[in-house]
DNA sequence: CATAAAAGTGAGTGATTACTCACTTTTATT
DNA sequence: AATAAAAGTGAGTAATCACTCACTTTTATG
């Protein structure tokens, strides 16, 4: 019916009913602010692309910067929502993953679908957290509320093990997110039209991160 | 006398003479640019911080997007500068650098001190990027034509005497690039406030790299 | 010192901006 | 079917935008 599942997925709004219109303005609006940035995108172009009147867009958000948070905030959960589940830490303990590289593989899979699925939205959430310190500073709270703690629990976890080596867990995390990270922002943001095996290189990948890593 | 070679160095106009006026009018930009971004800065802000009537601003820079690529160009060639001279492979060849891990250690000190002491300027560069495909394009151009093929000799010899896994070179360089680059953009945009010993990171970082890229 | 070129100025301009509001249309509730 | 609430509209508004231009001041050159 509608191929938008995604976006009701983004923006985790299934409980609440949103028009067609306000799809289509909340569509425009990251389509546009993706590719020429926020402050370079004019309400009455956002409005023309989704085809609605100027002031539709102002009856559901009361400025243009509560339009950008609507985009903004769920991708900022989203984009950490792994670590956000309840059960995840205890997933790792009760030996779902016996070891450190089977959660990295978790990890990486899991995140590299969800920027192939919401690219678009990521980019305006990376893009725009330069400008705007207020989305920084959420994002930095969050990060260390809910991801922080729980991704050094599992880091000591294997530690313990003796599988990584005896690194600050900070390290260890760090370095574990940018060479992640940093495929996915070569892969989808630096060179998208470069001719990837991603399996592969996703494969290869992993493969240093371990041997970078290990005891 | 004038607390500003730092800007002389970068933009790389020692011969050129610029006037007060004009350097005024090129770090506020750089400044307010790096802060609120291009689109979200006035031209009447940056004469305001600069000290000087907003037509001096035009009779320099033809058009806004002047004054943000007279900022952007000189920055973008600075950034890779190690690779576009000349001797810098032979170098390498001629056993300046006995290992690649000698030579990873030089190209992230060089470019350590350079994202510090030009930070501001590299943030519009990178900030911009997203939003100007001409930027972009020059990026790329740069990156393919005076820095890939450079580095891919640089690789290839380190793999001929044993020290490299024999991974694809472009996967050996982009993992080398993304764990600097990683490193670099934790510590100086995302994490800027946390209470780095960059001596001790960097030398963890080193190790990390060398062990996951040995053959 | 004379003269011209270059640098600097700031009021002025038409276009565009985010946002408002009186009004119409659609939807939900009884 | 009647009524109210919600959604949608688009002309209108004050503020701001990048940029111009006639003019003044500074600098360089013989």
């Amino acid at each position: 019916m509608d191929e938008r599942k995604w976006l009701f997925d983004l923006l985790n709004v299934e409980e609440q009913q949103l028009s067609e219109k306000q799809l289509n303005i909340l569509q425009a609006a990251i389509e546009m602010f993706a590719e020429k940035g926020y402050a370079a995108t004019s309400t009455s172009e956002i409005a023309k692309r989704a085809g609605v009147a100027e002031g539709t867009i102002f009856r559901h958000y009361k400025t243009k910067k509560d339009l950008l948070l609507a985009i903004v905030k769920p991708t900022l959960f989203q984009s950490v929502a792994p670590f956000l589940a309840k059960k995840f830490v205890k997933d790792v303990f009760e030996n779902e993953y016996e070891h450190y590289e089977q959660f990295v593989r978790a990890v990486f899979k899991n995140r590299y679908e969800f920027v192939k699925t919401y690219l678009p939205a990521i980019r305006v959430l990376w893009q725009e957290m330069a400008f705007h310190s207020d989305i920084k500073v959420q994002f930095q709270t969050i990060f260390i509320n809910h991801v922080y703690d729980k991704f050094k629990q599992i880091v000591e976890h294997f530690q313990q093990k003796g599988e990584l080596a005896l690194l600050p867990p900070e390290t260890i995390i760090r370095l574990t997110i940018t060479t992640i990270a940093g495929f996915l922002a070569t892969r989808f943001l630096i060179m998208p039209d470069y001719p990837w095996d991603d399996e592969q290189e996703m494969e290869r990948t992993i493969q240093f991160l371990m041997n970078g890593l290990k005891a």
